[in-house]
DNA sequence: GGCTCATATCGCGGA
DNA sequence: GATATGAGCC
């Protein structure tokens, strides 16, 4: 199984293999999704506000006071019942200080959370609060999380609390789709109209490099993604093409920057789109320039709770400071702010821990409230994620403790391995190990410090057949086909979506060549009209030659009726006609790569995951603001993900790979952030030691290949930073080799011993390896087993690796230590002597090569006559039985 | 003029 | 390891 989806989804594998195809599925609640387009078309004015919806409109549930009123009694009598003894049964439960988070309802709060506190608790318990006090209604509440997953789950949990009425949250959300929502109300103050695009990375690149050809300039010399990175740089802190310092400007594009910053937002407009840092900064200048729309949402949110604050940017800061800004000294503003100064992370995204650090000061008379009772780990993994912290100046300070403390609580585990093939093995090993006592994997993750450590866990699970899952990799909606589908659906939505225009003309290809395409761009550019109106144009005129001229007129009907049918066809529906009239579909299913059914099934997941979507465009706006997608549940799986997307996560057991100097602490935010990188890398670290429950296991190689080059590498100094009370060095013992046993003791010598020296004691764990329960199941399963050939091993480990890896597929590409793909040919001795499953005349399927027939068996290794690609010598564990 | 294949170069973080 | 460019072919 695993390794048909590798086959399938090609672009990154294993994501097919725990329903990373099943994005917009969780729990069996439809999405809370409001509807932009028939209420806000071209409301401009506030009184066009929707009045606040009753609430609590199911029976039994409390009935709210209306909005303004004065408090009847009946609230008052509820408050005091509150503080009674027979508190209601949310604040039961509750410590003192989490109790008071949620207590102090009125004035600025700051709420100083560690790691495992009951964070989310707080604020939830705190929503539910103010709720059943009728202190606000749903609608007055503003609630901002970073991410979709936090918001879902605050609105998750509030149900739980408050019974199932959750649904009329309208302001619980992210940063980005809260602005994309204020947006959507005043699009015209900031000139777009209100059913803009909102434009991914990707769109953002492609429009640069077009603006910088445009300027005659070099896109070589000045790369798209570099001045993407700048402007998203300055839309963090809020700037716009006038208030970028001179500097900046200056240093891109020959001094251009400016006028590059400004062409970029001109056409932004024209498109009639925003990029992501848009989606803040158009309503922080809508705010200051419209003080009637600012105090409108000033009388409208009551209480305003951020979660995370010490990721905020400075443009979210300004935002949140515009909306939560006293109105004429009158009462002071509601906002609770709950974040950990030692859990900011986000620096090199602009976040600005100094938000967190300033909080008393912006807001004079604010209550800071400590949570430092940690609910989640052991004191041996909170002693030393204590410990390490505490290297790091310029915190606000905190302590966390924990009155659990049980005498067989493991100690962190710290262990070498010699490089990090054998750390995938030796993780891969202990994790079956866990499995064998009953541990699930779902309580299991592996956080690394960067994505391409995956890779090795990926491969080592594959051939274990542990199920794993992988979070944050590439996600759904960045497949191609995905894309594709989702342009041809926003060119239906949107007609002047240029870009999503330009993606497709020619796909599937209709003879539509760049020329065809430049004359379109043109045409559109000279009379000021979307491509799509220019093309249609061009196909009735004689600009173009005959052929290209009948494709742009079939595209051109295409769309018109689409877009016809957007209103009386169900929007699946029209999805499909849309797919199928397009030749979409058919061009994968005629596609004979290995690549195309995953795909078409893809396509069909697209389809199955707007039936939770009322409109197309309110998909199309879920999509462009998902960041995080959902994860197959049910399935136990282990995880692997990034530190920076395990924020907020809890496992019972967590491995830490790769704790090298230059890796982690990564070499980037040492050069790039000196100091201030360093103690950032080391708030990582801690993020990462606060993940787990009971088990903490910390991993460290002496040679790592980085960039295609083996190095060595060096402890990290994090490692040092450990109390020795709290950790414990695993013996290397019968296996693990590298440093001999000698823990991280032996990083005196940088370069590890001898790394001739330990080829022995490597292959003693290479031995050990085969009688895992994981090889032997991988040796039943003939289609995962690797080819395992060591002989190549000594000597190889620094040079170069990268020629002629064109299959990415098992055994290839993976080093030195591994077997190669040279020119299709597998340059490898077979290691098991059991006679090949397949006969000469066999037909047989190979990832690369297509199907063939078996003309020759040689051990393991099958001369195959494929149809398309000739002779080729491959081993059988390469190939599948038709 | 458009399409396909093969080679050279850059770069990598993350919602 | 993906992307951009160029050669060769239809």
């Amino acid at each position: 199984m695993p390794r048909k989806a590798r086959a399938a989804g090609r672009i990154r594998p294993i994501s097919t293999v725990v329903g990373k195809v099943r994005p917009v599925k969780m729990g069996t609640k439809r999405q809370h999704c409001w509807r932009f387009p028939a209420e806000s078309l071209h409301s401009v004015e506030m009184s066009d506000f929707p009045d606040d919806i009753p609430f609590f409109d199911e029976p039994g549930a409390p009935a709210p006071r209306p909005s303004g009123a004065p408090a009847p009694s009946g609230i008052a009598a509820r408050a005091m019942a509150a503080r009674n003894a027979s508190a209601p049964d949310y604040l039961k439960g509750l410590n003192a200080e989490q109790r008071q988070a949620v207590e102090t309802t009125e004035g600025p709060v700051l709420v100083l959370a560690g790691a495992g506190t009951g964070k989310t608790r707080v604020l939830t318990t705190r929503i539910a609060h103010i709720l059943s006090l009728g202190r606000a209604y749903p609608s007055q509440i503003l609630a901002v999380t970073f991410t979709n997953k936090a918001a879902r789950e605050m609105k998750q949990r509030i149900g739980l609390l408050v019974g199932e009425a959750i649904e009329g949250m309208p302001w619980l959300g992210t940063f980005h789709s809260i602005g994309v929502k204020m947006l959507r109300r005043h699009a015209e103050l900031a000139g777009l109209r209100s059913d803009f695009t909102i434009l991914d990375t990707d769109d953002v690149i492609r429009l640069i490099k077009q603006l910088i050809q445009a300027e005659g300039l070099d896109d070589k010399r000045w790369p798209p993604r570099q001045f993407a990175m700048m402007i998203d740089t300055w839309k963090n802190k809020g700037l716009g093409p006038a208030d970028i310092p001179e500097g900046d400007a200056r240093a891109f594009a020959n001094g251009k920057g400016r006028e590059l910053y400004k062409a970029y937002q001109d056409r932004l407009q024209t498109l009639n789109a925003c990029d992501f840092g848009d989606l803040l900064c158009h309503p922080i200048r809508i705010f200051r320039a419209h003080p009637d729309v600012l105090k409108e949402y000033h009388r409208r949110f009551k209480y305003i709770l951020v979660d995370e604050y010490q990721d905020t940017n400075t443009a979210q800061y300004m935002w949140l400071r515009l909306l939560a800004q006293e109105t004429g000294g009158s009462a002071q503003k509601n906002i609770c702010c709950v974040g950990d100064d030692d859990q900011s992370i986000y620096g090199w995204r602009g976040a600005e821990v100094d938000n967190i650090l300033r909080f008393e000061k912006d807001f004079p008379g604010a209550t800071v409230i400590r949570l430092e009772r940690n609910y989640r780990s052991t004191a041996h993994i909170l002693g030393a994620a204590s410990h390490l912290i505490a290297h790091n100046e310029g915190r606000l300070g905190k302590t966390l403790f924990t009155d659990i403390a049980d005498p067989d609580d493991a100690k962190v585990n710290v262990h070498a391995a010699w490089d990090s093939e054998e750390e995938a093995r030796a993780v891969g090993e202990e994790i079956e190990q866990l499995q064998r006592k009953g541990h699930a994997l779902n309580d299991m993750a592996i956080l690394v410090r960067a994505s391409f450590q995956m890779r090795e866990f990926e491969d080592r699970f594959v051939t274990l057949g542990l199920n794993y899952r992988v979070v944050g990799g590439p996600r759904f909606y960045e497949r191609q086909e995905i894309r594709d589908a989702m342009a041809y659906f926003r060119v239906v939505a949107q007609p002047a979506d240029d870009l999503a225009f330009e993606r497709i003309v020619n796909v599937p290809k209709r003879g539509l060549g760049e020329a065809a395409v430049r004359q379109i761009h043109d045409t559109a550019r000279a009379l000021r009209i979307p491509m799509l109106e220019a093309a249609a144009k061009l196909a009735e005129s004689d600009e173009l030659k005959p052929k290209p001229r009948a494709a742009l007129r079939a595209v051109a009907a295409n769309f018109e009726r689409w877009q016809k049918a957007l209103d009386n066809t169900s929007h699946t529906e029209l999805a499909e006609i849309i797919l199928e009239e397009s030749g979409y579909t058919d061009m994968w299913k005629n596609d004979r790569s290995a690549e195309a059914p995953g795909r078409l099934e893809n396509l069909k997941e697209l389809i199955r995951s707007m039936e939770d979507y009322e409109s197309l465009r309110s998909f199309l706006e879920h999509v462009a603001l998902v960041m995080d997608s959902e994860q197959n549940e049910e399935l136990d799986a282990v995880t692997i993900m990034t530190l920076h997307s395990a924020k907020g996560l809890e496992f019972e057991t967590v491995f830490l790979p790769g704790w090298e100097e230059g890796l982690f602490p990564h070499q980037r935010s040492l050069d790039e952030g000196g100091r201030s990188g360093l103690e950032e890398e080391r708030r990582l670290a801690y993020v990462g030691l606060t993940r787990a429950k009971k088990n903490l296991h910390i991993w460290f190689v002496s040679n790592r290949r980085i960039h295609g080059l083996w190095q060595s590498t060096i402890p990290s100094r994090f490692l040092d930073e450990l109390p020795e009370a709290h950790v414990e060095v695993a013996e290397g013992g019968d296996s693990y080799g590298g440093y001999g046993g000698g823990g991280y003791g032996g990083r005196q010598n940088p370069y590890g011993a001898s790394r001739f020296d330990s080829i022995g004691s490597d292959q003693r764990s290479f031995s050990n390896t085969y009688a895992t329960p994981g090889w032997q199941r991988a040796q039943q399963n003939r289609n995962e087993a690797t080819d395992r050939n060591w002989g190549s091993r000594s000597g190889h480990h620094v040079e170069r690796i990268g020629y002629g890896e064109t299959d990415s597929g098992y055994g290839a590409g993976r080093g030195s230590v591994k077997s190669r793909t040279i020119e299709g040919e597998l340059v490898a001795k077979s290691v098991a002597d059991s006679p090949s499953p397949f006969k000469v005349g066999d037909r047989v399927f190979h990832q690369k090569f297509g199907n063939g027939n078996v003309a020759a068996i040689e051990g393991n290794k099958l001369t195959i006559d494929f149809d398309k690609a000739g002779q080729k010598r491959v081993i059988d564990s390469f190939v599948t039985a038709v």
